[in-house]
DNA sequence: AATGAAATCGACCAGCA
DNA sequence: TGCTGGTCGATTTCATT
């Protein structure tokens, strides 16, 4: 049963979704041999996925270092809960020059803010410009040491259950 | 003056990093008339920024709402601190499938990892799995309720400085 | 979903600043 | 070292079955 908006995947979809997503510059002819598939069909099959927002770009991926942003921040954003702004407050942090990644959280925090930034002013200017936000109440920032994981690979993360759920429709 | 292993990039590598991050299937064509540059000028840059690993690789961006992954997970995790085994658990916490993010961080919390699941019964599992790693003293997890922002893209998130700065080399 | 033809694109070259 | 313009081969794209 479809839960979502999206057209059901068959395990073929997934095997082209896994392979795109890791290096998008193969061709046609290439994947369509790997698949086992006709080239015709393989592009077919890329359209709809393209289509249908299943992917929804391709992109190069850039190395932050190579622009010399090697400081991340975790900040966790308490509001004052009187307040009904939490949803201003979230596009405020989204806005904020550097701000790679915004949640909004279950618990005892309302968002978690991820940031790059190139040194410590920026990492100063940025903590203050989430304080100033008209309704936080609270912030707390932490440095990263170390990035050991950041992939925003889809189905490269995914267990073999995972992808038979995908495929199956029975999320 | 070079402060990374990355070579100099001036502002017309900056634009067309900016235009593949946000659209790797433009042509060379269509890029080289933006920016008013010849095609083989693109071409031979392009080929430079991945040689130099500052573009590290090209991929389709899939909606993991599309693979039933509608479940995110923020999950702090504290080690003993005796045990000099920060590098093993760093490794298991990258390798159990779901995670897709691991920060090693100062502070309390000595890891915060993110994870992607489609029901809780994945999410019941993978906690467990975390807790389970030889060395893990503590952990406290956050289910996200909504994702704000969740931007890989470099340069989109890069100030008007950030980007002076990275020209200039003076990070 | 496959075929094959037409259109388009990217890779490469010699020459040049 | 980086750019130009032009050519050739490869690749995508599309109409048809």
């Amino acid at each position: 049963m479809d839960t979502n908006e999206f057209p059901a995947l068959d395990e073929t979809d997934v095997a082209i979704l896994e392979r795109v997503e890791r290096d998008a510059d193969v061709n046609l002819a290439e994947l369509a041999e790997e698949l086992e598939l006709s080239k015709s069909a393989v592009h077919y099959r890329l359209n709809k996925l393209k289509d249908a927002n299943v992917i929804t770009a391709v992109s190069a991926d850039i190395d932050p270092l190579a622009l010399g942003l090697n400081m991340v921040v975790i900040t966790e954003v308490s509001v004052a809960h009187e307040s009904g702004y939490a949803e201003d407050i979230g596009q405020s942090l989204t806005a904020i020059d550097g701000v790679f990644q915004v949640y909004y959280t279950m618990g005892d925090v309302d968002f978690v803010v991820h940031s790059r930034v190139q040194n410590r002013d920026q990492m100063n200017d940025l903590v203050d410009e989430i304080v100033t936000i008209d309704g936080v109440n609270e912030t707390a920032s932490k440095f990263v040491m170390r990035e050991l994981k950041t992939s925003t690979r889809t189905v490269e993360n995914m267990s073999e259950e995972m992808v038979r759920n995908a495929v199956d429709g029975t999320d």
